[in-house]
DNA sequence: ACCTGAACACCGTTCAAGT
DNA sequence: ACCTGAACACCGTTCAAGT
């Protein structure tokens, strides 16, 4: 919007800009020549800071991740893991763009690598052996990734009445006949589609699966 | 390619030719004109057999899922829940765009529906109550979506010999000081990101876990 | 180093029109 | 119903140039 003179561009406000567009238009929204028209420079102005697209989202992503608080102290293992993932679950229901850009990038920046230390040197030092904490490392990554990534697009799935209307006109087309299971749990794959409680059945159940493995 | 006289199109025909492009050129290379150009007519002829880009992304998803096999019969109901799982997975490795289509997507479609019905009348009869039932489909299944789509995405990133390298120095840049673990399991993190035995892992916690739940 | 401006090769979708 | 053609309002990125 506001012409900006020259040598006031920095990544750090390029990102705090790209951020904010992302956040008020929608990751589909989002674009490079959105983010210098907000600045009030050409598209090619953001090419001095980023090689393209994907770095700046990279360095989006990695601006989120900052975010995350630390693993607390002083608890027994499972409830710092749960501590852990309910964080990025919550971050990343306040910050929507989050999970694609974790899907779909791979992890790298600094603080990206903060939080997994975190989550990692939780699972060593509750006596996890190296190849078993990054196997359990990954999982819990690619569960809390899952599951609130389907609880956002639900969500914004269910806000939007026109694709609610379909999706109810969708369910009501399945003959009882051949699924009868589907039809009879309707209302609570409905319920289930997120929430906490949700997120934490699935948690628990990793958890216990884990609790069952260390005992033995 | 070729001229396409009147006549000859179909949403079938449609489908099949989108997903080849999307297979062939990946998810983002694909568009609606790629399409069409392939069929020899113009952009707007598509929209005779669906109303958006997103309609027609729901109809390649439900074709895919089409692919699903059932669940195996005769078997302790841990060993079909273990089979679908691996089946999702195998299918979305065969067909990386699933990925996408199902995590930005509702799940709607007849075949869709199909395999809910497969899964959630597995648990059911194996005792779950409607809500348990519900919850545990919803937990297995962004587990699944999770898991692989990530598998998928760094399968891609690492096939990419550039992006390969970056991913490297960026590692080498952080201090052993400030993440000992992440430096210290690095070797068995890149292990991890992938293949049937890390996938079979969290699965196994999932099902450890519901072992557990329906003993008590 | 930092940024502009024009250009290239694209998008999805609307609208009016033709058969 | 089925499809065309022109137009609208966009994209990311390259390239040459200016300060």
């Amino acid at each position: 919007m506001a012409r900006t003179p020259r040598n006031t561009l920095s990544s750090d406000l390029v990102v705090r800009t790209a951020l904010e567009l992302m956040e008020a238009k929608g990751a589909d929204g989002f674009s490079l020549r959105g983010v210098a028209g907000e600045l009030g420079v050409g598209p090619m102005a953001l090419y001095t800071y980023f090689r393209n697209k994907d770095d700046l989202y990279d360095a989006i992503r990695d601006h989120l991740m900052g975010l995350m608080p630390p693993p607390p102290e002083g608890l027994p293992w499972p409830d710092q893991v749960r501590s852990v993932c309910r964080d990025l679950r919550v971050l990343m229901l306040q910050h929507p763009c989050l999970a694609q850009l974790l899907a779909s990038r791979p992890l790298s920046g600094h603080e990206t690598a903060r939080v997994a230390e975190g989550l990692l040197s939780v699972l060593r030092s509750a006596g996890f052996e190296p190849e078993i904490a990054a196997r359990t490392h990954t999982t819990l990554f690619t569960y809390v990734l899952g599951a609130t990534t389907w609880e956002i697009q639900m969500a914004a799935e269910q806000s939007d009445p026109d694709s609610l209307r379909r999706l109810r006109a969708s369910m009501e087309s399945l003959s009882s006949r051949d699924f009868p299971t589907v039809i009879e749990l309707a209302p609570e794959l409905a319920r289930t589609t997120g929430g906490e409680t949700q997120f934490d059945y699935g948690l628990d159940l990793l958890l216990a699966g884990l609790t069952v493995r260390t005992a033995s």
